[in-house]
RNA sequence: GGUCCGUUCGUCUAGGGGUUAGGACACCAGAUUUUCAUUCUGGCAACACGGGUUCGAUUCCCGUACGGACUACCA
């Protein structure tokens, strides 16, 4: 088996899509499982579509998630340079050997031509809209000048394309290691642009030459490249790279949570969950589409739940790190259908992945939220609380959200709880235990305890009919962690004065 | 319209000629807990349809329906 190479060929167009990751990481497993490449390759020959920023941020999302590059436009590599629009002269070879063997061929039609050709073809029945062996002789190309004309517009600088000269009526076959053979008749194909008049090419040409001359063993993509496979195939065999083609896999697409259809940025607006790994400022709107990461999720829980999404690993485990995935990792085992993006399922894993941290890498996260709050918390503290917290977490910034109470004393009650809660019995209870608590600051989970047994036993009241009034004094509100921890990291000052003042505004003594 | 691809619980999926069609998320119920959450137990819930082939089809074949992708001098 030759050495495995892949690469990612993302377009410098925008932000990178979740569904580009997900591309990204099967291709990354694969290289990782067999000891291979992962290569970067920019594809960034459409200049008209050019983004400042995006090849950046495409870079920092792969390294967010954990996807190491190890050839591409910033580590170089044996097949330098990695930027498709500083391979011109490389593709321009090919273009005329295509041109010398007859392959391919210069087209002068106008746009407006092409549209007119198109509209005239519509209106038959039957006919296949498009510049292709049945309609290219009534066109303005070098099949149907004379070579002197065509020297000639070519002298005086009127603009061209190259096309493939794809045969009338041939059987084109690939192999899909993931939907098995895939037949296209060559009548199917049209006389796809290889160059353009900027002298770029067009992707048909330019990943079929990149990937020969970077030796890519496997072209793992979307979905969305599969009707054009076949193509590649007629360019590699006139190429006469038959041999060393690559394999193909073509992905199953990332659908929308509900109905059908790609997953779009529109969906994910909507369903209020993001799209983009990381944040993103489009350049020309100026609006900010919030990503994955500051949304709070982890990224290897996100690399998890992709990872599943469209692959499973035949056994029963969910929970997979990326040495993992990359051991377990087949293409043979990606599904054939497209996966609907249910971010429950995100939540899930990053719930996993949170509480899978320690108390002390909980307590930092607690700290630095607390700390954009203006809130200072020692390092003890912040790990009792994050240890108190951590079952009742999904993001990192749940921590702070509900360790602030510990901080701030409420201000209010909720309502529904106290009409419930608040009677004589807590108040009595309350009362008394304020004035116990207030003696002793170094409360601990003992000292608590006995001392609401004392409270309740001088009131004669049994303790399960005020813990809730309790709750509700302490916190504000009616959940949160265990109620004599909640009161040791308040300290004994602390709960005494906050019962106080739930007595002061809720009615007592 | 044409070409190509697809279709197992609501979702992600396992499975594969004879299975009580398995798991996970979500949801619901019970137990535990001072509350909520956690945890545990249980429950709900699927082979798109129609023909073949076969003793037997969810599984194989062919259609149909539905869905998707592609159909640019974009990738």
């Amino acid at each position: 088996m030759r050495e495995v190479r892949v690469r990612f060929a993302p377009s410098p167009t925008g932000a990178l899509h979740i569904g580009g990751v997900r591309t990204a990481l099967y291709n990354y497993l694969l290289a990782r499982k067999h000891n291979g490449k992962m290569i970067l390759r920019i594809e960034d020959t459409d200049q008209n579509r050019y983004v400042p920023g995006a090849e950046e941020y495409i870079k920092d999302a792969l390294k967010w998630v954990g996807i190491e590059i190890d050839e591409g436009p910033d580590t170089g590599g044996p097949f330098a340079p990695y930027r498709q629009s500083e391979r011109k002269d490389i593709y321009a070879k090919y273009v005329q050997q295509l041109l010398n063997d007859g392959h391919a061929y210069y087209a002068f039609d106008s746009i407006e031509e092409l549209e007119a050709m198109r509209n005239r073809l519509k209106t038959q029945k039957g006919a296949n809209p498009q510049y292709d062996s049945t309609t290219r002789m009534e066109m303005t190309n070098s099949l149907t000048l004379s070579e002197d004309v065509v020297n000639e517009k070519i002298k005086s600088g009127v603009p061209y394309v190259i096309r493939l000269k794809v045969p009338a009526s041939e059987e084109v076959e690939l192999n899909d290691l993931i939907r098995g053979k895939v037949k296209v008749s060559t009548s199917q194909i049209d006389d796809k642009v290889l160059m353009k008049s900027d002298g770029m090419p067009t992707y048909h040409l330019a990943n079929v030459v990149d990937d020969y001359l970077m030796k890519i063993s496997h072209v793992i993509r979307g979905e969305e490249w599969l009707p054009s496979a076949p193509l590649h195939v007629l360019t590699y065999k006139f190429l006469g790279w038959e041999n060393e083609m690559p394999e193909f896999a073509h992905l199953p697409l990332l659908l929308k949570p509900d109905g059908k259809g790609k997953l779009s940025k529109r969906d994910a607006d909507q369903m209020g969950f993001p799209i983009f790994p990381l944040n993103w400022i489009d350049p020309k709107t100026n609006e900010l589409a919030e990503g994955f990461r500051e949304r709070g999720y982890l990224p290897e829980a996100l690399i998890n739940f992709l990872a599943l999404l469209g692959w499973n690993p035949g056994t029963e485990q969910e929970i997979f790190t990326m040495d993992k995935l990359a051991a377990a990792f087949e293409l043979e085992r990606i599904g054939k259908a497209g996966a609907k993006f249910d971010i429950q399922k995100a939540n899930w894993f990053n719930q996993q992945y949170l509480r899978s941290k320690t108390d002390e890498e909980l307590g930092q996260i607690l700290i630095a939220d607390l700390k954009t709050d203006g809130i200072d918390c020692e390092t003890s503290k912040a790990n009792a609380i994050a240890s108190a917290l951590r079952e009742r977490i999904t993001f990192p910034k749940d921590i702070a959200e509900l360790g602030k109470i510990f901080f701030i004393a409420p201000k209010s009650f909720d309502e529904k709880i106290a009409s419930k809660k608040w009677n004589e019995e807590a108040i009595a209870v309350i009362s008394v235990l304020k004035d116990e608590l207030k003696k002793s600051d170094g409360l601990t989970v003992e000292t608590a305890t006995s001392a609401l047994e004392k409270a309740t036993q001088q009131s004669g009241i049994a303790q399960g009919k005020i813990m809730q009034a309790l709750r509700l004094a302490l916190t504000g509100g009616a959940s949160g962690p265990d109620l004599m921890i909640t009161m040791v990291l308040l300290g004994g000052l602390e709960t005494s004065s906050r019962l106080a003042y739930a007595l002061d505004t809720l009615g007592g003594k």
